[in-house]
Formats: C-alpha cells, sequence, structure tokens
DNA sequence: ACTTTTACTTGAGAAACTCATGTAATGTCT
DNA sequence: AGACATTACATGAGTTTCTCAAGTAAAAGT
C-alpha cells in the first residue's frame, strides 16, 4: 500500500467534506437571505480580527479583486458591511462589518457548524483533528513548479 | 472554552484547508487545459468503480442535474469522456472515461497532492486523519429543519 | 518634479449555472 | 393491455458570477 495512495485517500476524503460543508451551507442561505459567493465573503470576515484591504480579500477568496470590490457593494445594498479608507494609505480601503453584518455572520457560521458533519466528532476528537490541520496550513507551502503566488 | 468554539475553530480550519486545496487545482488548471467544473467532474469520476449515472454526478456536485449533461458534453468533446446507455435502464446515461481521462485525471489527482498543504502529514499521521473524516461522513447526515435531500 | 507602481472602481464580456420545456423510457394502476 | 404518472436526460434561454481591460487616485521610487 504505496504511500501515495494514502495522500490520495486523505486528499478525497477532505474534498468529499468541503463538498458537504459548502452543500449544508447551500441549503442554509435562503434562510439566511445570502448568496453563495456573499456567504463565502462574510466568513472570512472576521470581525475581532484587524479589518482586511480588499486585496487581501480577493487572496483569500482566490479570485479577482474586482470581483471583491463588486461584492462589497452587495453587502454595503444589504447594510451587512461598509467599506473603510485606510487611515495610513490613502489608496487602500477595508471592509467592515456592520453591527447587523456581525449578526447575519454569526447565524451563517452557527448553522453549518451544527449541520456539517464535523458536528458528529467529540470535543477531544476535533482538538486532535485541529493538531493536523494547524500543522498542515502551516506549513510554509513550498509549491513545485509555481512563483509563490498566494 | 465553550465546545461551540472548537467546532467553530475546527469548522474554520477545514474551509481554509479546502480553500488552499482548490487553489492550488486551480493553479494547475492551465497545464492540464482544464476548466475548474470540468477538473470538479473529472475528480469524482474514478475509473476503477462502476460508471455512475448523471443524475448521481449531479448529486454529488451540489449542481442541476442539466449542468452535468453539459459538461460532459464538453468532457466528450476534449476526448475524455464517453456517455453511454445504461444497460437495464433506457433513460439513464452514464459516464465513462476514456484511456486519455483516465490519464489526465491521474495527472489531476498527483499534481493537487504534491502540492496540498497534506502533503506535509507523515502517513502514520493521514491514517489518524482519515479515520476522523471517515466518521465524520459516514454520520447518518441528520439535517436539523431541512427534509432529507442529498 | 516625473515616472512607476499599487489599490481600487467601473463596464463589458465570457463562463458557469439554473430554470423551464421537451422527449423518451420506465413504472403504476385498473 | 392501455392510460397516466414519473424519472432521466437534453436543449435553449436567461441569470448570476466572474474575469479582463481601462481608468482614477494615492504612494513610492528616481
Amino acid at each position: 500500500m504505496p504511500s501515495s495512495d494514502i495522500a490520495a485517500r486523505t486528499l478525497d476524503q477532505v474534498v468529499q467534506l468541503a463538498a458537504s460543508i459548502t452543500g449544508v451551507m447551500r441549503d442554509g442561505l435562503e434562510e439566511l437571505d445570502l448568496t453563495e459567493p456573499l456567504a463565502n465573503l462574510l466568513w472570512i470576515l472576521d470581525p475581532e480580527a484587524p479589518p482586511l484591504p480588499l486585496r487581501k480579500l480577493a487572496l483569500r477568496l482566490h479570485c479577482d479583486p474586482s470581483n471583491v470590490s463588486q461584492l462589497s457593494v452587495q453587502l454595503e445594498d444589504k447594510g451587512l458591511g461598509q467599506r473603510r479608507p485606510h487611515p495610513e494609505d490613502g489608496r487602500v480601503r477595508t471592509l467592515v462589518l456592520t453591527e447587523r453584518g456581525i449578526e447575519v455572520r454569526t447565524q451563517l457560521l452557527d448553522l453549518v457548524a451544527a449541520r456539517s458533519p464535523l458536528a458528529v466528532l467529540g470535543d477531544a476528537e476535533q482538538e486532535r483533528l485541529q493538531a493536523m490541520l494547524t500543522k498542515a496550513l502551516a506549513a510554509p507551502r513550498r509549491l513545485p513548479r509555481l512563483p509563490s503566488a498566494d
């Protein structure tokens, strides 16, 4: 049982899990009055972290910056977010959640957490899982044959 | 440290990992001459498993069956797949990979496996990871407040 | 000061997806 | 067996989402 088979199987399971999670999210979008791209944006907008420039958000979402611009407008139109000028750099805008935005984001996260397959794992298991994921995510991302994007 | 925080953090890490994996995949699409939706379809087309009806593929991809129809046409145009009538049910069509399709799929999987963050985990760790993921994915999916779709 | 670079916005266009409709095969009911 | 309903897929139109190109404004480099 070669090592690459193990890797392939692990990868496949993670992808399956991810698909399941996005499925759960999609099923909850209507009751939150969100679209999928808006929900994805909301997801990475941690109210407790320092606000991020739109450019950083684009990197995180693996999409074009212009796309984030358009999504930001939608978030503002819904009263969930607000673009703020960066205090030090006049070119930069950061995206901040409004009170209502924080509320909806919490609902979104709670909903997905409650219905995701991960919910069946106990606290101890989740912590072991976290340990492994942390290790993987912290890795210095050495991409073979590619300039370091991301 | 309430249990829901642990769950939220685990979930966030899985989502981050998934984003990273799709990012890796996207970066490799050009060199494989694939689009993202085609790659996703290719991914779930295991040549060793019995061929699946288009409808099942749509369920797996969380999308409309008509979408799978269109993607199947693209796969055929590229010479990577072929739709076959179901031997017993005249309405059903299954999608099978061609020789070249299997080849490209292998390249895709290998590429993602090599560059994914999971690559930094050792075999033993991956097996422990698999154990947990298997448990989660096998769970009978009790969706709160929703008829059992999926 | 002048040029280059960076961050965002805007608008046009392409890609991907959904929905409605149509067709054919299967299942069901009497 | 015949009539009706259901299921699986195909097709075309329309919507949504995304990318790309061009433009503006601020900052950095020379």
